[in-house]
RNA sequence: GGAGGGGUGGCUGAGUGGUCGAAAGCACCGGUCUUGAAAACCGGCGAGUCGAGAGGCUCCCAGGGUUCGAAUCCCUGCCCCUCCGCCA
């Protein structure tokens, strides 16, 4: 959520930089509800101050035994009234938060303008791509030809987007789990946080899911309350400082979690639909952290490092892009997109997101730090990262690492994961 | 699943219808004292929101209700603790 102090200020230039995210802010509807909210919030304030003080008049009258039947027969018809007032103000209130909940993060001024993917702007490489003297195969082709990569029977287990894997390939997933885990708690400082699957209503406005995009999310009924399954560790691991005071001498919190991530893919039928690039359950290390405000951009720079050395050690090809207005989530003020070479496509695919939703999420989740100068409690700001996923790590490992024969080497890295197995 | 006890400020914890946003302690901040620190003593100290300000309003788990007035009474839900049962 933005600050709405900022947004009542100015709510032109709000709307103005969210164009950049192609946002169409109502200004005009937004102006006629503020208009009224304080014309009603000051009515009802007065109406209840006026019971307030009346009612502790009787107190004292009843105290020093006085009659009080006339000041009860004063204040009879200041019920209905207030009550009339507050009616009027919660519908007014309702509205406008729905209307703010809805408004994504203002986007950073380095951000570039842009429509969608295609303007995102590239900001460094590393490695370069391999030439083969033999056509790549693809990783569906290459887990089919192990026979331990296997779509259609996680079809008949659940449905499409789904994958089984079984013997090495299943141990070579496990083992890059293993692998980034190990990295992000011994070499970048994160702690190993393990986190419920399932999350509430609460968590998922906290993080900015709800109230806008229910659709992509797996929903589980529970008695009479429904939980979600998280679509990412972002979710449960930011949700930790969620209406907490956060003693500032342990900041920065840096988190790194591996969860499975639960997606519809509402709206992506007929998108990646062959092999594991997009499914509807996939694993991830995700990095999050939670910093004091002043230093959000520097986390967000160190976190894409932090990504960009798991590449490194496994050797995988990449590229940075910074999005563009138009691809950027809806809480991000900035993200950096990272990207690993695809041998089997013949390009570079998102493999991380790493961005810093300022002090959007930490306004929705009351996440505050007492400031040390001043006493008082300031929002926080939120980061966080994918480090990396999973399943399209493998995926690029099995391309990446293929051979001619189609058996895959076990990058370096990885073998001591895989019990020093060196080719499979 | 059954029985009971609880959820109050950063923390511990008092408060069972009125002058209670809320005792006390801890923590924290300022001061006195001290070469410095500690201790002791004095003072300050919840959050959010509206307002230029004075000040107002809201908040004692959440949502309803009773009442002129609710932290306090009633209803529903959630969470935590103890015991019994079941269980990976």
């Amino acid at each position: 959520m933005l600050d709405t102090k900022i947004v009542r200020a100015n709510p032109e230039a709000v709307a103005q930089q969210l164009e950049k995210k192609h946002f169409a802010f109502p200004v005009e509807r937004f102006n006629e509800l503020e208009a009224k909210r304080r014309e009603v919030q000051v009515e009802t304030e007065n109406l209840q101050n006026e019971r307030n003080t009346r009612s502790k008049m009787i107190g004292k009258a009843k105290a020093s035994g006085e009659d009080i039947q006339p000041l009860l027969a004063e204040v009879a018809s200041l019920g209905d009234k207030l009550d009339a007032a507050k009616q009027q103000l919660n519908e007014i209130s309702a509205e406008l938060d729905d209307m703010l909940l809805g408004v994504p993060n203002i986007p950073d001024e380095s951000v570039p303008f842009g429509e969608d993917e295609d303007d995102n702007v590239e900001v460094r490489q590393w490695g370069t791509p391999r030439s083969f003297d033999f056509e790549p195969q693809d990783h569906v082709a290459l887990g089919e030809q192990h026979g331990e990569l296997d779509f259609e029977t996680a079809a008949k287990l659940t449905g499409s987007r789904f994958a089984v894997m079984t013997g090495k390939i299943a141990r070579l997933h496990r083992a890059l789990i293993q692998f980034m885990l190990d990295v992000q708690t011994t070499e970048h400082g994160y702690t190993e946080a393990y986190v419920p699957y399932m999350v509430n209503e609460d968590s998922l406005k906290g993080t900015g899911q709800l109230p806008k995009f229910g659709e992509d999310l797996f929903k589980v009924p529970f008695g009479d309350r429904q939980y979600y399954l998280i679509p990412t560790a972002e979710v449960p691991v930011t949700n930790i400082v969620r209406d907490e005071i956060v003693d500032a001498a342990k900041l920065p919190l840096k988190f790194t979690a591996h969860t499975p991530c639960f997606r519809s893919e509402a709206g992506a039928s007929g998108k990646d639909t062959r092999g594991m690039i997009r499914q509807h359950q996939f694993e991830k290390v995700e990095m999050v952290q939670v910093v004091e405000a002043s230093q959000s951009w520097a986390a967000l720079e160190e976190m894409t490092g932090h990504a960009e050395a798991i590449l490194q050690k496994l050797n995988l090809p990449y590229r940075v892009v910074v999005l563009c207005g138009g691809d950027l989530g809806f809480s991000s003020a900035k993200t950096y997109d990272i990207e690993v070479w695809l041998p089997g496509q013949d390009k570079y695919r998102e493999i991380s997101s790493i961005s810093n939703m300022t002090d959007f999420q930490a306004r929705r989740l009351k996440a505050r730090a007492r400031n040390p100068e001043t006493g008082k409690p300031e929002l926080l700001h939120t980061l966080n990262g994918s480090g990396l996923a999973i399943g399209r790590t493998l995926v690029a490992v099995l391309e990446n690492y293929q051979q001619a024969d189609g058996r895959i080497e076990v990058p370096e890295a990885l073998q001591p994961y895989m019990g020093g197995v060196t080719e499979i």
